[in-house]
DNA sequence: CAGGCGTGGTA
DNA sequence: TTACCAAGCCT
């Protein structure tokens, strides 16, 4: 027995395994083209420029959330030159709501990049693609595959579920060593030809057919190497990310409003909501219960007199927001004005027209926020 | 390299 | 209501 084991190549000997399968790829094309998705807004074309702002909107985006911020985002910067040209607020406003804000002003990094450094065409090659700002190595390999034809390995988030499902594969599909497998059988899966309608049909199989909750196993054209069925674990792949607890912040936001505006701050480059205008807010100042409004109004008053003299401070209804790492109570307050100080040397500043609301650069909750108080003031009014 | 970075939908 | 998730990238 000894001499026969060591005859065979031992497993931990080999360097990689042979995971190419011409079948698997077969399957998917043919799939694609009959079932797949044929008809979105950023399908049917080869220009680069609108293949890479989808495949960057639809970053963590889902499809129906990214379509109408694709069209009005065309619509506004039809190419890569106008992109390019445009002030990064306006940018950042077509991207409001959207999130991920770093994707924008990566986006409009990037454009200026493909002008000024490649004459204002997306290259071709994957490595290229994937030095610009917001390209990384599965939307590099998107971009080359779906606008030049380029054989080359995609690896989001529907193509880690359909692998870990179909290959049985165990662990974390984010922990490294998991991850480092799912690009071995990526790259070794990869058709000779019709890359695009392969590409396209693991993103549609994972959209639409192996989804994260009850996939239609059934109509799967991978069903027969299924590891997960045959093994009745497609509900258990892939395995869920190790959970921690969600740290809880809290902050004040102040609605100062004068004469038909609000005073809104420019926050930060970079950390959350980074680009963004918002609302001007105090820390937490309420802790519990513990701090009554006789206290809270002159910490106000303090706060707001480079703006203004204070004139009233209601408080609005507190809401929550949760994100992917932490979640933030909110405490926002209704503030007037009895006399506004003129802003002076303060950029970080600025008093918006509050009927432009719905077009301005805002974080979601903000602009609803927003829109529901002024909507009531317009009515009381 | 683990954590930071949004939002809306679904179970 | 809470928890989890969706076409990842950057540092």
């Amino acid at each position: 027995m000894k001499q026969v084991a060591a005859a065979l190549p031992a497993r931990a000997d080999r360097v990689s395994e042979d995971w190419s399968d011409p079948g698997f790829s077969d399957a998917v094309i043919r799939w694609q083209k009959q079932h797949g998705r044929h008809t979105l807004p950023w399908q049917n074309t080869r220009d680069a420029y609108r293949i890479w702002l989808s495949e960057i909107m639809l970053q963590q985006t889902q499809v129906a959330a990214v379509i109408p911020y694709y069209q009005r985002f065309l619509a506004r910067f039809p190419d890569v030159t106008a992109l390019a040209a445009a002030q990064l607020e306006e940018v950042m406003a077509h991207w409001s709501g959207l999130g991920y804000y770093s994707r924008a002003r990566n986006l409009h990094r990037c454009a200026q990049q493909v002008v000024a450094q490649h004459g204002g065409v997306f290259p071709s090659e994957p490595a290229l693609l994937a030095a610009l700002p917001g390209i990384g190595r599965s939307t590099a390999a998107a971009i080359s595959a779906f606008a030049y034809g380029t054989r080359a390995a995609i690896l989001d988030g529907n193509v880690k579920r359909v692998f870990c499902r179909i290959f049985g594969i165990d662990g974390f599909p984010g922990a490294k060593p998991v991850e480092d497998k799912l690009w071995q059988r990526a790259i070794a899966l990869l058709p000779q030809r019709d890359v695009e309608a392969y590409t396209q049909g693991l993103m549609d199989l994972g959209a639409t057919i192996c989804t994260r909750s009850s996939p239609s196993c059934a109509a799967c054209p991978l069903s027969q190497r299924c590891v997960a069925l045959a093994t009745d674990r497609v509900k258990q792949l892939p395995m869920r990310k190790p959970k921690k607890a969600v740290p809880e912040r809290h902050t004040t936001m102040l609605v100062i409003a004068d004469q038909n505006q609000v005073l809104l701050e420019q926050r930060p480059g970079v950390g959350i909501w980074g680009g963004l205008l918002s609302l001007p807010e105090l820390d937490r100042l309420t802790e519990g219960s513990s701090i009554s409004p006789e206290r809270f109004e002159p910490s106000v008053a303090q706060a707001i007199a480079p703006f203004g003299e204070l004139a009233s401070c209601e408080r609005l209804q507190p809401f929550s927001h949760v994100f992917t790492h932490f979640k933030l109570h909110v405490a926002p307050y209704r503030i007037r004005l009895a006399h506004r100080v003129p802003l002076a040397g303060q950029a970080s500043h600025v008093w918006y027209p509050t009927d432009k609301l719905s077009d301005a650069p805002l974080p979601a909750p903000v602009k609803k926020l927003l829109l529901a108080a002024f909507r009531e003031a317009d009515l009381l009014s």
